[in-house]
RNA sequence: GGGCCCAUAGUUCAGUUUGGAUAGAAUGGCUGCCUGCGGAGCAGUUGGUCGAGGGUUCAAAUCCCUCUGGACCCGCCA
């Protein structure tokens, strides 16, 4: 926290000297020098007065510094603003700040040290929605579906240490042309139920062997395209036969894709079905709705004859209900997203699906009679976050626009965007699906099964990680090896899909991904474990750090890192950047990588300082754990 | 054609919201450092007309315009 007051801190000291010389008004910035050397803080003001007064900007700093020091004199200037250890006029006309780490230290430490966290309440209790995952119920994740996963589970477990009151969704669209495509497969194609190889996953079955050989014989043999057309109609109008096999079918590929989330340490609190949104009244009610506000109007002639359509201000015309009356995709999500701002009631009765692997309740929506309803609440909500790639930007700009007509709060919802997940070139080509052998990257397509499975990948990483613990900790066996490789392979996984700004693409590469070194996951794990066996060492179980003694460069970097952390995470959730908390923490194992290569510690001589080192290393453990945690990954004692 | 986004070191990316001091990491290449608190580490070196051109400004990777190159969206698919 400390950090944040000094930056008010010397705020006021500018306030206080535009206010004795009458210059009031002027946005300046404090922000941090490029160069430690210059201080902790600068201020621009001098260069945004140089107009005004038609001086140098040298002599404006010196000007407003002179006001600070003449009315104040030290004991004056330490009463009231005790974080600021300097002000100094620049010759480059900055005027540049030191904080008292001394003060700062001190608070800090304590603050970490007691688990003081109070700042961390930005959410007030505040309900907030996310929906991510909602892979369709046809095949295995590939590494760009775990993007998102990674996106909303690290949104989720920040949300939810700020205080927020979270809800996890998870869309299953159990009813789309790409279930009809697998449903094909069983019916027609005559594929067994159970695949041939009996350690194959049901999702990776009907995603690598179903999907892809379907659509390849589309081409060929028309009359496929026309069984499927048949399926779709039975699966929407809910004949029974067909949907109670789809519905086998689904739930199938649907535990397989969750234990591939689960495997990555998602949390989900609710499974929501699109087939259970099309026939409850959600649909009816909204599609009367939409016609009775005249939101929606039917085509009378052209080529979207009878079809219920939307006229977007910017994107044109969209077709809401088909000609034949069924509802396309974009139209399903009407109702459940007036759902989760809490536009129309909640129609749905919950029964638990199962218990998840931090041992919470999964949930999902029935239409069984139930003795006994009680379940969380879980529509509305103040905020709704939908995470989809920024594919979708368009038709969830239209959503917005919708629910804009209907209802005030559709600020309340919100598309959080990230961009795809791309092949590298040379990982494209080792797949020997890049036929023209450019550079280029590739787009995955799940249809053309063009992608890398995730668990493959998460498997690649698991071996790899089993090696090197092997190499180095060779006592480490059974159980407990298989368990670490496993969190250093999941470690490295979500890192690299949550370390980059979310409106750039990702380039995945098979080779690239598998490094555990560097500016990766694994190199966080790895100074969380060196802080341990430092502790453990230590021997020392209660830490007092009232008498911390900071003695060199490296302690003061710690301290000022150490107090930046609540302006990161009020910066992360404002701007929702997970990649924030990310370079945190990696800057933080960073610095004390260094501090652990340049400084004895155990071995100080000096007991005072020995002492305040431990404790710096105590509270960096305690901070790289909650860093760790909120990017979904488990803390190592060893590895 | 319309819309939207991107372009920074050989490669992958920070930095752009809010203009500011010598543009930073990681990785790759080369070179050092383990009888020492864990070498998944640390240090050094190599490597950049910040896509091009113009404009605004005391000051531009950052703001504006034009152009070039690339990706994505524009379906009675989801």
């Amino acid at each position: 926290m400390s950090f944040k007051k000094f930056i008010e801190q010397a705020d006021e000291v500018i306030k206080f000297a535009l206010e004795k010389l009458n210059l009031q008004g002027e946005s300046y910035s404090l922000t941090e020098p490029a160069k430690e050397d210059f201080g902790d803080l600068s201020c621009n003001i001098a260069f945004l007065l140089i107009k005004k007064l038609e001086k140098s900007p040298y002599e404006i700093a010196s000007m407003l510094i002179e006001q600070y020091i003449h009315n104040f004199d030290e004991k004056k200037r330490l009463e009231s603003t005790p974080y600021v250890k300097s002000v100094v006029a620049h010759e480059s006309g900055y005027i540049n700040f030191k904080a008292n780490f001394d003060l700062i230290g001190k608070e800090i430490l304590n603050e970490i040290l007691q688990n003081d966290f109070s700042y961390l309440d930005i959410g007030n209790g505040r309900k907030v929605i996310i929906e991510h995952t909602s892979v369709n119920p046809n095949k295995a994740l590939h590494v760009g579906h775990l993007r998102n996963v990674a996106i909303g589970d690290t949104l989720y477990r920040l949300l939810k240490k700020t205080n927020h009151n979270v809800t996890v969704l998870n869309y299953v669209d159990d009813s789309g042309l790409q279930v009809a495509d697998i449903l094909v497969g069983f019916l027609y194609l005559k594929f067994p139920l159970i695949p041939e190889d009996k350690d194959l996953k049901f999702d990776t079955y009907c995603g690598n062997a179903i999907y892809v050989k379907v659509n390849e014989l589309y081409e060929k043999d028309p009359s496929l395209v026309e069984k499927r057309k048949t399926l779709l109609k039975k699966l929407e109008s809910g004949d029974a036969e067909i949907s109670s096999f789809a519905s086998e079918i689904t739930l199938k590929v649907l535990n397989d894709q969750l234990k591939t989330c689960w495997r990555l340490k998602a949390h989900y609190d609710l499974l929501n079905f699109e087939s259970h949104i099309l026939n409850s009244d959600l649909w009816k009610n909204t599609f009367q709705k939409l016609r009775d506000q005249r939101i929606i109007k039917k085509e009378t002639e052209g080529k979207n004859i009878g079809c219920w359509i939307f006229e977007s201000v910017d994107e044109g015309i969209k077709i809401i209900v088909r000609s034949d009356n069924t509802a396309t995709y974009i139209a399903k999500d009407i109702p459940y997203a007036l759902l989760k701002i809490g536009t129309i009631q909640d129609p749905f009765k919950y029964k638990v699906f199962t218990n998840q692997w931090d041992d919470s309740n999964l949930w999902i929506t029935t239409n069984d009679h139930l003795e006994n309803d009680t379940h969380p609440i879980f529509f509305p909500a103040e905020n709704s976050i939908t995470v989809i790639d920024s594919r979708q930007t368009r038709l969830q700009k239209i959503i917005k626009e919708v629910l804009n007509k209907i209802t005030e709060k559709s600020n309340e919802y919100l598309h959080l965007a990230y961009g795809p997940v791309l092949l590298s070139s040379r990982t494209a080509n080792m797949l020997g699906i890049n036929a023209e052998n450019n550079n280029k990257s590739m787009q995955m397509s799940g249809r053309k099964g063009i992608y890398v499975d995730a668990d493959y990948v998460l498997d690649t990483l698991h071996s790899k990680a089993k090696e090197e613990i092997i190499k180095r900790n060779p006592e480490i066996t059974g159980a407990d090896l298989e368990g670490t490789s496993e969190e250093i392979a999941i470690s490295a996984m979500r890192y690299s899909l949550i370390k980059n700004d979310l409106e750039k693409e990702i380039k995945f590469d098979t080779i690239d991904s598998l490094s555990l070194e560097g500016n990766s996951g694994p190199y966080l794990q790895y100074a969380y474990a060196r802080c341990c066996r430092l502790i453990e060492k230590s021997r020392i179980k209660s830490f007092d750090c009232n008498a911390i003694n900071l003695s060199h460069d490296i302690e003061y970097h710690l301290i000022k890192h150490l107090s930046k952390f609540s302006i990161v995470i009020e910066d992360t959730i404002k701007n929702m950047e997970p990649k924030l908390i990310a370079q945190y923490a990696y800057d933080l194992a960073t610095i004390f990588n260094l501090f652990y290569e340049k400084l004895p510690i155990l071995k100080e001589k000096n007991a005072d300082i020995s002492n305040t080192r431990i404790c710096l290393v105590e509270a960096i453990r305690l901070m790289l754990e909650m860093n760790l945690s909120l990017i979904g990954i488990t803390p190592l004692e060893r590895m």
